[in-house]
RNA sequence: GCCGGAGUGGCGGAAUUGGUAGACGCCCGGGACUUAAAAUCCCGUGAGGGCUAUCCCUCGUACCGGUUCGAGCCCGGUCUCCGGCACCA
C-alpha cells in the first residue's frame, strides 16, 4: 500500500523528507500540554508574586444545559490571548472562571429536566468545565467557585443586609412587572419591550409587596462616572439613556375638587418651565392618588371605568407610540399658578405614575404627545414659543407641536424673551413665589430586588411582629436555602419557600420573640454584581474580600463579554460597587477600567442566504467539539481571530478552518525543515521580516485587531518560504521568536516546536521579543510616479533616495513622459519614501 | 420618531488615518505530482477594453456634490442595512 505523506504530500516510494513522527499531529501534544499547564501551576495566580498584575475577566457563564457553541468561544480566545500575551509581557495576570448558577435560567433547566437545581445546576457545571479547558485558556482553577457556594452567599446576603441598614434596601407595595410563565416579578432592565427578557412572554402588572434597592441614589454617580471608563461608546451611550437625567421644575397648582370645590395643591414635574403660560389642561395618571378626590359626581363612574380599563393593559399596549391617546375628564380644574388661569384635569395613560409625580401639566402647542391629545379632545392650543420654523396650517395654527427654539409670545412679563432664558427666570420665580423649585428626575427606577422562586439567596430578613424587619445578624450568615421537595413556583406571588413552615417560622434575633423569614429569594444578578471582587481572595472568610489582596489585583482591567449586558448587569455591577465602596470594603468605585464587546458568531442559513443566531430550537449550532476533534485546539481558536474584527458580528465559516489548518501546517513544517539547518545568524532579508513581523503582531494585538494578526504570520510564511528566501541563513532566534509571537494564538502549536526546537522551560515563561524600527524598514522600497494624481510609473529604488532625485528618475520614465506630452509642469509633489506625484495642464 | 454604528471583488475582510484600493484567507480556474482521486505544491483571479499583450488605457470603495496635487478616509446632502431607546412630560 502507498500513501502519501501527510506533511509533504509526496509518497513514500520517493522518499519522503519529513517522517510519519514530524507531521502536524495535534491530537499527540494538545491536551497533553493542558495537563502540564494545569499541573505546573503554570495558570495559578501566585498572591506572593512579585510581577505587576494584570487582571482579565470574562463574564462568567451561568451553567445552561446546552453546553458552548463557538460563538462562546469567541470571547473566551481573546481574552485568553490577551492574558497569554500579558503573562509574556511580564505582567502576573489573574485570569479567573467561575459560575453564575443561581437564578431562572439554572432553575427553569431544572424544572424541565425534572432534576432538583441544585443536583442539575453541577452536572451543567462540569460539562460546561469540561468544554472551557478544550479551549486551552490559562483559567486560574483553583479560583473557581459558583454563586450557589453558602460561603460565597453568605458574603451577598451580608451586602444585602448592609444595603438595608444603610436604608438602601426597603420593602414597598407596588405594582410591578409580573412574568406569568417565570411566575415571578422582574425588574424594569429585565422587560424588553413589555416582554419577559427570559422566556419571552408578556409581562403583567401586579401588586406586590417587594423588596427594592434604592439604585436611584447613585443615579448621579453612576452617570457621572461613566466618564473615567475605558469602555466602548456604545455602552456608555446605552447606560447613560437608561439612567436618563433630565432637568427641570417641579411647579404647584392647586386643584379644585369637582365633587366639593375643595383646594388642594399638587405638584407637577416639566422639563419646560418656558412653556406654564401655555399649559391648557392638566394631565393625572389613572393611579394617582388625588383623583378619588377631585373627580365629579358626573364623571366618576367615567372615571373609574377608565382606570380599571388602564389597569388591564399591558405595558405592550400602554407604551406603543402609534396607539391613539385615551383619556376622560374628571370634573375638576386646576389653577395655572402664574396667571391663575383655570384648566380642566384629566385622568390619561401616557402620564405614568413611575416618572416624576404622576401629573403633568400639558401645553399641546410644543409637545407632541400633549398635541395629539388636545387634537382628539379639543382642548385648546395656545402657542407661547415662537418660532418660524414651525409647521403652521393655512390659517397660522400649529400643524403640529414646535418642540425647538424660539422667543416666548402670550407669557405676561415674559413675552419676548429667548426661551432658554425665561426658563431660568420663571424657574426663579416660581421658587422666589415658593410656586416650584429646579428639579432633577431620572428614567431609571429602584431595582425590584424581590423573586418569588426557589432557586437563589434567601433575602436574611426577619419579620417579627413586634420589632418589624429585623436584618439576620452578620455572624449568623449565611441563610441557608433550604432542600426542599417541591421547588416549582407556586404562581401565587410567594415563593415555594414560604411552604416549608419550619424554615419560615424562627425567632426574632432581637427580642426572641416568634418571628418568620423573608421567603422571597433575590434576582440572578445579585451573585454577579460582586463575583470579580471574590476572585482576589476567593476563600477569604472575614469579608467580602481580603482587603490586601483587594488592593493588590483590583479593579479588573479587563473585562470581557457580549453587548447584552451593556445595561442590566454592568449597571448593577457598578452600583454594588459604589455601595461597598462607601462602606469602606473597597477603596475603587468603579469595577472595570476597561471593557470590550466581542461580536456575535452568526451562521447563515443556507435556505435564505440570511445570517441567524445559533440557537438550540433552529437546530443550526456548531459545537466546537467536532471541530476540535478533526482540525485541533489551536486551528478553531485562531479560525475565532480570523472570522473578523473581534468586536463586530461575524459568520461562522468551516472553509475558513480549512485555510487556517493548511497554514499551521505549513508552519509546522517550515520550523521543522529550519530548525537542523538554523545557525546564530539571519541572512539579511530573513533578519527583516523577522522584525515586521515582531512589529505587526506587536501593534495589531495591543490594538486588539486580532484577525489581522493571523495575516502577519501568513505573510510571514509566505515571505520566507518563497523561492529566492527559502535558503537564505536563518538564526535559531528568529524560529524562536516567532514560536513565542504565535503562542498566544496558538499555544499548543507553539509549546510543543519549543520544546521540539530543544528548550527545556515552557514558552510561556520567555520574554515577548522586541523589534528594532531601522530593521524593519526595507532596503529597496518601489516609489509610484503619478501624473496628476494617476499612477504612471512605478521605480524601485533605494529607500534613502533624496527628493530631488526621484523627481528626476520620474521626468525620466517612459510612461511619464508620454503623459506630459504637450503639458507644461506646474509642480511636483514629493513624498520620499511613498512616491512622486507631477502636476501638469 | 430619537440616538448610535456600518455600506470596499463571487465571499470573510485589509489599507501605516489624506499618498500604489483590494493585504491575508476562502471560493473558483489552470498546471505539477498520481493509473486515478484526495492531500500537497506552483500560477492566475475587481470589471471592461486595446492590432507592437511580461505593455498600456478606462472605470471602480452605496449614491450626488465639494475641498485637495492627490479622497475608501475630510466636508455637505441622499439612500440602504444593522443595533439601542421609544408616550419618561
Amino acid at each position: 500500500m502507498r500513501a502519501p505523506c501527510c506533511v509533504c504530500g509526496n509518497y513514500w516510494k520517493r522518499r519522503c523528507e519529513m517522517s510519519e513522527t514530524r507531521k502536524y499531529d495535534f491530537k499527540k501534544f494538545e491536551a497533553k500540554w493542558r495537563e502540564y499547564w494545569e499541573k505546573s501551576g503554570l495558570h495559578t495566580c501566585r498572591d506572593d508574586d512579585p510581577r505587576p498584575k494584570y487582571y482579565c475577566l470574562d463574564m462568567f457563564p451561568y451553567p445552561s444545559g446546552s453546553g458552548l457553541h463557538v460563538g462562546h468561544w469567541r470571547g473566551y480566545v481573546l481574552s485568553d490571548v490577551w492574558c497569554r500575551y500579558k503573562t509574556l509581557r511580564g505582567y502576573n495576570v489573574l485570569h479567573p472562571m467561575g459560575w453564575d448558577a443561581f437564578g431562572l435560567p439554572a432553575e427553569n433547566d431544572a424544572i424541565k429536566k425534572k432534576i432538583h437545581p441544585r443536583i442539575n445546576t453541577q452536572e451543567n457545571i462540569d460539562n460546561i468545565r469540561r468544554q472551557l479547558k478544550e479551549i486551552g485558556a490559562m483559567y486560574d482553577w483553583s479560583r473557581e467557585f459558583s454563586t450557589t457556594d453558602p460561603e460565597y452567599y453568605r458574603w451577598t446576603q451580608w451586602t444585602f443586609v448592609k444595603m438595608f441598614k444603610m436604608g438602601l434596601a426597603y420593602k414597598l407595595d407596588m405594582p410591578i412587572n409580573w412574568c406569568p410563565s417565570c411566575k415571578t416579578g422582574l425588574a424594569n432592565e429585565e422587560v424588553v419591550g413589555g416582554v419577559c427578557e427570559r422566556c419571552g412572554n408578556e409581562v403583567h402588572k401586579k401588586n406586590l409587596n417587594q423588596w427594592m434597592l434604592k439604585i436611584t441614589e447613585y443615579a448621579d454617580r453612576l452617570l457621572y462616572d461613566l466618564e473615567k471608563l475605558n469602555w466602548p461608546e456604545k455602552v456608555k451611550t446605552m447606560q447613560s439613556n437608561w439612567i436618563g437625567r433630565s432637568e427641570g421644575a417641579d411647579v404647584v397648582f392647586t386643584a379644585v375638587s369637582g365633587r366639593d370645590g375643595a383646594r388642594i395643591d399638587f405638584t407637577v414635574y416639566t422639563t419646560r418651565p418656558d412653556t406654564l403660560f401655555g399649559a391648557t389642561y392638566v394631565v393625572f395618571s389613572p393611579e394617582h392618588k388625588m383623583v378619588p378626590d377631585i373627580c365629579s359626581p358626573e364623571q366618576e363612574a367615567d372615571v373609574r371605568k377608565y382606570i380599571e380599563w388602564a389597569a388591564r393593559q399591558t405595558d405592550i399596549d400602554r407604551t406603543s407610540t402609534t396607539r391613539e391617546k385615551t383619556g376622560v375628564f374628571t370634573g375638576a380644574y386646576a389653577v395655572n399658578p402664574v396667571n391663575g388661569e383655570k384648566v380642566p384635569i384629566w385622568i390619561a395613560d401616557y402620564v405614568l405614575m413611575g416618572y416624576g409625580t404622576g401629573a403633568i401639566m400639558a401645553v399641546p402647542a410644543h409637545d407632541e404627545r400633549d398635541f395629539a391629545f388636545a387634537s382628539k379632545f379639543g382642548i385648546p392650543i395656545v402657542e407661547v414659543i415662537h418660532s418660524d420654523d414651525a409647521i403652521r396650517n393655512d390659517d397660522g395654527t400649529l400643524a403640529e407641536a414646535y418642540t425647538g427654539s424660539g422667543k416666548l409670545i402670550n407669557s405676561g412679563e415674559y413675552n419676548g424673551l429667548d426661551w432658554a432664558e425665561a426658563k431660568q427666570k420663571i424657574t426663579g420665580m416660581l421658587e422666589s413665589r415658593k410656586l416650584g423649585k429646579k428639579s432633577v428626575n431620572y428614567k431609571l427606577r429602584d431595582w425590584i430586588y424581590s423573586r418569588q422562586r426557589y432557586w437563589g439567596e434567601p433575602i436574611p430578613i426577619v419579620h417579627c411582629e413586634k420589632c418589624g424587619r429585623v436584618p439576620v445578624p452578620e455572624d449568623q450568615l449565611p441563610v441557608l436555602l433550604p432542600e426542599v421537595e417541591s421547588y416549582e413556583p407556586t404562581g401565587t406571588g410567594e415563593s415555594p419557600l414560604a411552604a416549608i413552615s419550619e424554615w419560615v417560622n424562627t425567632e426574632c434575633p432581637e427580642c426572641g420573640g416568634p418571628a418568620r423569614r423573608e421567603t422571597d429569594t433575590m434576582p440572578q444578578w445579585a451573585g454577579s454584581s460582586w463575583y470579580f471582587l471574590r476572585y482576589a481572595s476567593p476563600r477569604y472568610c472575614e469579608g467580602v474580600v481580603d482587603p490586601d489582596l483587594a488592593a493588590k489585583y483590583l479593579p479588573v482591567d479587563l473585562y470581557v463579554g457580549g453587548i447584552e449586558h451593556a445595561i442590566l448587569h454592568l449597571l448593577y455591577a457598578r452600583f454594588f460597587t459604589k455601595v461597598l465602596c462607601d462602606l469602606d470594603v473597597i477603596k475603587f468605585d468603579e469595577p472595570f477600567t476597561r471593557l470590550f464587546n466581542q461580536g456575535m458568531i452568526y451562521v447563515i442559513d443556507e435556505a435564505t442566504g440570511q445570517g441567524e443566531k445559533m440557537s438550540k430550537s433552529k437546530g443550526n449550532v456548531v459545537s466546537p467539539d467536532a471541530l476540535v476533534n478533526q482540525y485541533g485546539t489551536d486551528t478553531v481558536r485562531m479560525g475565532e481571530l480570523f472570522a473578523g474584527p473581534p468586536e463586530q458580528d461575524a459568520a461562522w465559516s468551516d472553509q475558513s478552518i480549512e485555510g487556517i489548518y493548511r497554514f499551521l501546517k505549513r508552519a509546522w513544517k517550515w520550523v521543522l525543515d529550519n530548525i537542523e539547518r538554523a545557525g546564530a545568524e539571519d541572512a539579511r532579508e530573513i533578519l527583516q521580516e523577522r522584525h515586521i513581523l515582531i512589529k505587526n503582531c506587536t501593534e495589531r494585538l495591543e490594538g486588539f485587531k486580532f484577525n489581522t494578526i493571523i495575516s502577519a504570520f501568513m505573510e510571514f510564511i509566505n515571505a520566507v518560504t518563497e523561492p529566492g528566501k527559502s535558503d537564505a541563513a536563518i538564526s535559531k532566534q528568529t524560529i524562536g521568536e516567532f514560536l513565542i509571537l504565535i503562542s498566544p494564538m496558538a499555544p499548543h502549536f507553539a509549546e510543543e516546536l519549543w520544546r521540539e526546537t530543544g528548550h527545556r522551560n515552557s514558552i510561556f515563561e520567555q520574554e515577548w521579543p522586541e523589534y528594532d524600527k531601522t530593521l524593519t524598514i526595507k532596503d529597496t522600497i518601489e516609489v509610484v510616479i503619478q501624473v496628476n494624481g494617476k499612477v504612471r510609473a512605478k521605480c524601485s529604488v533605494s529607500v534613502d533616495t533624496p527628493k530631488d532625485e526621484l523627481e528626476k528618475l520620474g521626468l525620466e520614465q517612459k510612461n511619464v513622459k508620454k503623459h506630459l506630452e504637450g503639458k507644461d509642469i506646474k509642480k511636483i509633489i514629493v513624498v520620499p519614501g511613498k512616491l512622486v506625484n507631477i502636476v501638469a495642464k
